[in-house]
DNA sequence: GCGACTCGATACGCTGCCGTATGGTCTCCG
DNA sequence: CGGAGACCATACGGCAGCGTATCGAGTCGC
């Protein structure tokens, strides 16, 4: 399992690991290269400098969350209707904190980095149209069924902020209820 | 209008720009010092270490937002439904960017720093009590309220981290219609 | 006017990070 | 076996930030 020599890759997903723990600010070069057990000589052989691994991680995130929705949203049989209780269901609660750590630290790096700004409007575009489209197929029109996605993912990241301390037993049961709230049951 | 000596509060307001800014990361005293046209000579007087600066931040924005949420929520002869418009309006769009910065910044930094999580956690304490008081005045029960807190947060807070230059045009119409579905016309 | 106090400047050492330079150790291939 | 190339270690210079120490320059009480 372990290769015993490192790759692009390897820099890459440790690159994530430390984005989605610290931030941006915490995908330095040499903090990886301790979590990884070697020394920086093996980033430089991989990466020019520490600004082509930035760039790769924002075009590797892009590419990939843009994959991963069109994948999410392509309801082969489902409902409309279920296919969002999907897709919620992927980002809700506990599931996946990782992908949720990375999503949140990548909208915090693009509030003061324009090329982040740029990836995540480019990711929020895809998802807004797709979970639009499956709005629209429990008939809303155009409009509510764009205002319903954004909701939809306002209340997906917003969740991820809100601390769950503040109330760790009545959370499970409001999660419920806002999942039918967000995806009407009645419609179509 | 401007003080010829500095104190404590145009070190922590120098410091709450900074990390609407930049993030708590960029809360540095060094930085700070050179916005303020000074030097950390000026700081170390006034403040132990930075250590001390960052806790009083902790600790004003604390107090701060408690206070704000339970004036917010006093309603003097406004019904619960218009509280509730009142509050969405106050972190809605683009009133109060800087507000907005600083909360999702907070935020951020609570997801890796205990102590700015506990914060955080007292303050949503309180807000969703406070949220929820407003929706069980329209007649909710205690869950249904609470819930309607829970997605009314989300939504707030998640609205500020999507992407809005993904689709400018429609962002305000679609704030309209979420408005409508999170506090409910015809409910009390 | 003089000491005490407030507030800030200057200068230093230390650490952590970036990037470079150069050398070493494998592996593969002919 | 021997050379080439892939991969990593070591060592260095440079910068930015933290914290300390010390020294002014104003201000206020008496």
């Amino acid at each position: 399992m372990e290769a015993k020599t490192l790759n692009r890759e390897s820099w890459l997903s440790a690159a994530f690991s430390a984005l989605a723990e610290g931030g941006v600010e915490q995908v330095r070069v040499e903090l990886l290269a301790k979590r990884l057990k070697v020394t920086k000589g093996s980033f430089y052989w991989h990466f020019r400098d520490r600004m082509e691994l930035v760039e790769a991680m924002l075009e590797g995130w892009k590419t990939g969350r843009i994959e991963a929705i069109k994948a999410q949203t392509r309801l082969d049989g489902r409902t409309p209707a279920e296919g969002l209780r999907y897709v919620l269901s992927l980002y809700g609660g506990s599931s996946n904190p990782r992908g949720i750590a990375i999503e949140l630290a990548m909208r915090d790096w693009a509030r003061r980095d324009p090329r982040a700004s740029e990836i995540v409007a480019e990711v929020d575009r895809e998802r807004l149209r797709c979970v639009s489209d499956l709005f629209a197929g429990l008939g809303l029109d155009s409009d509510d069924a764009f205002a319903r996605a954004y909701l939809f993912y306002s209340f997906i990241f917003g969740e991820g902020l809100l601390a769950r301390s503040a109330a760790p037993d009545r959370f499970e049961k409001a999660r419920d209820i806002c999942g039918k709230v967000l995806v009407p049951e009645g419609a179509s």
